[in-house]
DNA sequence: CTGGATTTTGGTATCGGTAACAATACTATT
DNA sequence: AATAGTATTGTTACCGATACCAAAATCCAG
C-alpha cells in the first residue's frame, strides 16, 4: 500500500487517521491509492501496536430479553458515532460464565467493559481492576460498585409503587418479582416492597410474595395463584418485565375486574402496558438513557482519559405512571 | 511471561493453544506461571499473527426489534460454545450505513459476516467478494445471494397465510405491511400475498393494501383505517411483527368481533398472540434456528474450510398456526 | 540571504503473538 | 548399540500497524 502510493507506512498511516499532520498533496497521493486498491487498514495490527482499542465488552444476562435491547440500542448508537464497536455477550444470570467473558473480552483488548449484573465473582472483580479498564454497570446500583454506575434503583422503584399503592388504599398487595438467586435487581425489588410496606404499617404476608420466571404465562399462574390462595387480596404488583400483562389476560379469562376485585401494576414500561384494556400503571424506566450514558461516560474515561468519573455513580431517575388498572 | 515459566514464548503458546503438543511437565510448569502473574494472552497480536480471528460481525437493521433477539440468541449460543466472539451493529435499513459497517468489521478482520438484510449497495459486495470471508444473509432468500443464506422465504409464508384465508372462505382480505423502501423481507411479503389472491381468483383491491410503520399504534390504525375505508373487508393479514396485537385491540375497543366481523392474521409468533382472546393465527418462523444453522455453517466455512458450502442457501420451514381469530 | 524554528516525511524498533523450520531429546527397531 | 523416526523445545522472521526520534523540506525574521 505505501509503495503503491510512493511514500512511507507512516505516512499512510498519518494521512489516514491524523490529516492534519500531513500535506495537501500527500493526503491526496495516499488517499487515491487507497481507493485504487482497495486499502483497508487492519484494526487488529493498529490496536496491537497503539495499546489502544475500539472495542467495549457487554454482557447482559439473557439477549433475548426485550428490556434490554433499549439500553443496547442507546449504547451503540452512541459508541457508533465514535467509531467504537459493541462486543455482546450473554452470561445466562451465572456469575462463573460472567467471569469466563469477561476474561475473554479483556484478551480481545476491550478498551471498556458494561455489565448488566452487579453480582461478580471475586476473581472477575480482581481481573478488572488489574485491567485497568473502565467499567459500568447498569442493571442496579450496587451497594460496592466494581467502578462507574449508571442506573435506576431497583429498590427506590419497588419502594415507590408499593407506596403507590398504598396511598391508593389497597391494604393486601401481593409481589411478584423473578427469581431472586444471582439476580439482585430481584432482591432489591424484594426489599423496596418490604420497606414500603412497614412504612405503610402493612404486615407482610409470605404467601403473597411469589417468585417466578419470565412469561406471559407465569404472569397468570402468578395471578391465578394469589387471588385463589388469598382471597383477600385487592392488589398484585408484577415487578418483572411481561407477568403484569399474564396477569392481566389471567383476569379477564376469569372475569375478575380490574381493579374492581384486583388492582395490577408492573415494572416497566412495555409498550403494550398502555394499549391493554384496563391500561395498567408502571414504572418508566429509562432504558434507553441508562445505555446512552453508559457510552458517553465510558468515551469519557477511554478518550479523554477523565480520572475524575472513576467511582461515579448516575442514578437515572424513572417515573411512574398511573393508569386504570390501580 | 515465557520467562516466568523459563521457556520459549513459543512453548507457552502451545501449552496454551496446542496441549497435546508439550510435555505434561511444561505444560504445567506454564499454566503454573499463568496463575501466577494472571497471564491473558493478547488476542489482537495472535489473530494478527495468525491471521485468524474469532469474532463473527452481525448487523441488524434495528437492535430494538424483539424479531431478531431470538436469531441473535441462536446465533450467539453456537459461537460461544466454539470460542467465538458476536460484535453487532445496527445499519438502521440504510444500505449506505450498512456499507460502512461492514466496511469497519472486515477492517476488524471479522472471520464471517451476518446480514439480516439481503439489499446491499454493490460496493458493499464487492467488498464482500473481495475480503474472502464467508457471509450469510438471514433475513430472507434473496434472488442473488452475496453467499450463504439461512433464511424462511417471507414471499412462500405470506403465499401460505393468504391462501389459508382464502381457503377458510374470506373474499376480501386486507394486508398490512412495514414499509417496503428498503426492506425487501416487505416487499416479498406484499408479492406473496398479491400471488395468493390470483391464485384465489381475488382481485387486489389497492385500498385494502397498507404499508405502515412498527408498533401497536400503528396496527390499530390500520385496522381501523381498513374497516371503516371498505366496510366489506372481511379479514386483515398484518404482515409485520406486533401490527397485530394493535389491531386486535383496536377490534375490541370498537366491540368488532374477531373474526365475526374481520378475521385477524399476524407474521410472527409472539408469545402474545397465544395468550390474547381471540387467540390470533399466525406464522411460526424459526427465528431461532436460524441464528443456530447460520453459526454452525459459517463455522464449517471457518473452521473447516467446507468449500462446499459456499452459496448455499437453507430454506427453513415456518408453520401456520391456525388459531381462533380466523 | 542565512540561520534557526517549524512543518513534513521517513527510518527503525516494537506491540505480543504464531508460522516455519531447526535443533535437541527421546523411542523404537533391527 | 547404532540408526532412523518421533516427540518436544527453541530460533528467527514476520503479521501490519504506531511511537519515537531523526532527517529533510519549508518558512520566517533579522
Amino acid at each position: 500500500m505505501a509503495a503503491r502510493a510512493g511514500v512511507s507506512t507512516m505516512t499512510v498511516s498519518r494521512a489516514l487517521n491524523e490529516p492534519g499532520k500531513v500535506s495537501e498533496e500527500m493526503r491526496e497521493r495516499v488517499l487515491r491509492a487507497v481507493r485504487e486498491i482497495g486499502y483497508l487498514p487492519n484494526h487488529l495490527a493498529g490496536s496491537l501496536s497503539s495499546n489502544r482499542s475500539t472495542t467495549i465488552g457487554l454482557i447482559v444476562p439473557s439477549i433475548d430479553n426485550s428490556i434490554y435491547t433499549q439500553t443496547v440500542k442507546g449504547l451503540s448508537e452512541v459508541l457508533k458515532s465514535s467509531g467504537f464497536q459493541l462486543m455482546i455477550a450473554e452470561s445466562g444470570y451465572d456469575p462463573n460464565e460472567e467471569e469466563e467473558l469477561i476474561t475473554v473480552f479483556l484478551s480481545h483488548r476491550v478498551s471498556g467493559l458494561v455489565l448488566h449484573s452487579t453480582e461478580h465473582t471475586p476473581q472477575a472483580a480482581e481481573k478488572i481492576r488489574k485491567s485497568g479498564i473502565p467499567v459500568v454497570e447498569n442493571g442496579n446500583i450496587p451497594r460496592e460498585p466494581l467502578d462507574m454506575v449508571v442506573s435506576f434503583s431497583n429498590y427506590d422503584a419497588s419502594y415507590a409503587m408499593t407506596m403507590h399503592l398504598g396511598r391508593l388504599g389497597y391494604r393486601k398487595i401481593a409481589f411478584a418479582s423473578l427469581y431472586s438467586v444471582h439476580n439482585d435487581r430481584s432482591q432489591d425489588r424484594l426489599q423496596g416492597y418490604h420497606a414500603a410496606l412497614r412504612q405503610l404499617g402493612l404486615d407482610p404476608d409470605p404467601r403473597i410474595v411469589l417468585e417466578t420466571e419470565r412469561g406471559l404465562a407465569a404472569g397468570a399462574e402468578v395471578m391465578a395463584r394469589v387471588v385463589q390462595s388469598v382471597p383477600e387480596v385487592d392488589a398484585l404488583f408484577c415487578a418483572g418485565d411481561v407477568l403484569a400483562v399474564g396477569a392481566l389476560f389471567e383476569c379477564q379469562k376469569r372475569g375478575w375486574k380490574v381493579p374492581g376485585r384486583i388492582a395490577l401494576a408492573s415494572f416497566d414500561d412495555v409498550d403494550l402496558l398502555r394499549h391493554v384494556s384496563p391500561s395498567v400503571t408502571t414504572l418508566r424506566l429509562p432504558r434507553y438513557d441508562i445505555g446512552e450514558r453508559t457510552a458517553r461516560i465510558l468515551l469519557s474515561r477511554i478518550m479523554d482519559g477523565a480520572e475524575h468519573l472513576r467511582g461515579s455513580v448516575v442514578d437515572l431517575k424513572f417515573e411512574l405512571i398511573q393508569r386504570e388498572s390501580t
